[in-house]
DNA sequence: CTTTTTTAGTTGCTATATACAATTATTGTA
DNA sequence: TACAATAATTGTATATAGCAACTAAAAAAG
């Protein structure tokens, strides 16, 4: 059903990103404990830091976690003196969420850390390619967030996974 | 340092990366439920299968983790009946590693889901431009795995994360 | 304005994922 | 043969994550 050659560019397309997707989380990792700081709370610092100040919810939602998750994330950032939770005005449910200056400086490490691995990827590269290189990833990321996240079809072989 | 607009480049790059991240982690996790597998198997059995047959020692270090983790991960594998662990010949220590029938109809199912997605993603592009972004993928994936994992610089704001 | 429902966050519990250290069996080497 | 290196497993600890139950507050119904 697909035309000739596609197999051969999916077989590859997907491959790459599995490959991507384990060297950015090894990267992560890295570069989290070189920070002194979890995987999770590292992703946390990089949203609260572009967010400026965001609710629980919001940031729940944008890492694509449940909010339990992220309210002990949230904790440890608080607790290690990296973030501040404030109640909100508005709302005195919610709270608000912003990183302290040491959060900033830890994030300033963590995005001038990734800073330079990208830039050494765009800088080996023309202009032109360079650009092509962004706008792909951006479309790859786009699509891949995108299409039909919760579809499921052709009940499988497997039945559960873990009996116990 | 870098030249201007670079930088822009790079702060898009990052921020795609990290989606894709997001998204193949979400896509993976809702997949290996619908196959009834947990997401460590996923990973597993998508090796497992493209290498045939494998050691633990050589899967640990394809997927980047520890060889006791890959020990639990194979053992829940056989346990579900979607691998089978073998004495290797020529060194009674190790195991040989291979799915099981009931493994490759997994891995199928798996390996159709993700070729639904990448071919959809590239099915809306010219040639060209799928070339384009399956090579800038790839390119992505294997600069970012090669470029020095282990660095680590600027001893930096935080200290240890957790204290406890 | 009270009652009901919805919402934001936290906490208890559980499962998954992972690493490091110690152990065992085996292989290779001095 | 004694000793060092290696493959796998197991013990233990931690991080990550979701769901369910709960609390407090806000919003909607009446």
């Amino acid at each position: 059903m697909v035309e000739e050659g596609l197999e051969a560019k999916v077989e590859r397309f997907r491959a790459g990103l599995r490959e991507i997707e384990r060297a950015v989380r090894a990267r992560t990792r890295s570069e989290a404990l070189c920070c002194g700081v979890t995987v999770a709370q590292c992703h946390a610092i990089t949203e609260i830091g572009e967010a400026g100040e965001l609710t629980l919810k919001e940031l729940a939602a944008r890492l694509g976690l449940d909010a339990s998750t992220l309210s002990r994330t949230v904790e440890g950032l608080v607790r290690e003196g990296l973030a501040a939770r404030t109640p909100a005005l508005r709302d005195r449910r919610a709270v608000q969420i912003a990183l302290t200056g040491k959060g900033r400086t830890a994030l300033d490490r963590i995005q001038s850390t990734w800073g330079d691995i990208c830039a050494e990827m765009l800088r080996g590269l023309p202009p032109e390619k360079s650009e092509a290189l962004v706008a792909s990833v951006a479309l790859a990321a786009r699509t891949l967030a995108g299409c039909c996240p919760g579809e499921c079809g052709t009940g499988g072989p497997g039945g559960r996974a873990q009996e116990r």
